[in-house]
DNA sequence: CCTACCGATCGGTAGG
DNA sequence: CCTACCGATCGGTAGG
């Protein structure tokens, strides 16, 4: 599935109930949900199968292996969000404008996602099989801190720590998939205000 | 061990060669190592003995059981952040200054450390045998959450969800712990960078 | 999607 | 701090 297909499949997922759910999209909601809570080695696979219904080894009509079902799920975090801030990295408008909309765009989607992907640290990426994730999760990061060395370099931005900066946009993620995944439904108005709270920590003026 | 003896003991820590640590404290480090990178269920006990240069079964001479391990290396980080914030927040000061005088203190703290606590996520309360932690964490949360709702109702900060703002104290605590063990030492020029980041980012003025 | 089962690895104990 | 070993659980396969 391209990235596009990705982004219309959780539009998809959201207008149904979970009970109408593939087995294979039921799977991936609680393999996420149970490695969230239990990390990836503390999830077995007969846990995830019990939550969904089923027994493990029929875990395996559905994907490969288990690391299969982490990079389904990786494709929803990490493709998706590197996909969109290399475009946006790219524009030439100033590196304020860009950031606002990025986190924009990247706090909805996560607001809006039917996965819980909190568990998906980026230590998981040394597990055997997710590496082409360590690629994408460096581009999203340089992406992200080009655009805010552009921002320091143009006198927009105060000289904060880009890895401080990447580390606040990715805990503000995990905090609005925590907000959704707990039926808190999160308003295009708390979006905006950490947005907000974002540029306004970088800004000089 | 009290609080002000932990303090004490990473000070007599961070002054002797690891070379020269007690079994004990090398053990407590290479713990947390490879907690932080493979997960609490990800990370045996052969992998920690074998770091530590023994065998398997002589890491129970030093921990009654693996959980023990995590419960000493808990206290570094949720017991003695709690007891410090609570003190700070009964202050009558401004919520600003309180925050400021907390988040230096917290970001020096974590900077200084000498374990990586990064693998001592908030989902590792739920593990049998951690649940005193869960009650410190969340009086920690709670003390951060009242500085910050002073401050909004005082008319100094922005109406930013408290748990936006405590998502991100926490990730910048990560940060400050993995300058520190990758042999990048975090000048007190940056951490101050880092708290003002997030007082500009909820301050009105 | 099931039952039955595999070798590997897990945390922990016995005994020196 | 070691060797030898325990029952439980792990991810995955065979075969229907």
């Amino acid at each position: 599935m391209s990235t596009d297909d990705l982004i219309a499949h959780v539009e998809q997922l959201r207008s149904t109930p979970v009970a109408e759910w593939s087995t294979r999209d039921r799977i991936l909601r609680e393999a996420a949900r149970l490695i969230a809570t239990k990390g990836y080695h503390g999830a077995s696979t007969r846990d995830i199968a019990s939550a969904v219904g089923i027994r493990q080894p029929s875990l395996f009509n559905h994907f490969d292996s288990k690391v299969a079902i982490v990079v389904e799920l990786m494709r929803y975090d990490t493709s998706v969000a590197t996909a969109r801030i290399v475009n946006i990295a790219r524009d030439d408008a100033p590196a304020s404008d860009r950031l606002l909309r990025y986190l924009l765009w990247d706090f909805t989607w996560y607001a809006r996602m039917p996965f819980d992907l909190r568990g998906l640290k980026e230590e998981l990426h040394e597990e055997p099989g997710l590496e082409q994730f360590a690629r994408e999760h460096a581009t999203w990061t340089a992406s992200l801190t080009s655009i805010i060395r552009d921002g320091v370099a143009s006198g927009e931005f105060h000289d904060v720590d880009p890895s401080v900066v990447v580390a606040v946009v990715i805990s503000i993620c995990w905090e609005m998939i925590r907000s959704a995944t707990d039926d808190r439904p999160v308003s295009a108005k708390r979006r905006r205000d950490a947005a907000d709270f974002v540029l306004r920590g970088l800004s000089r003026s």
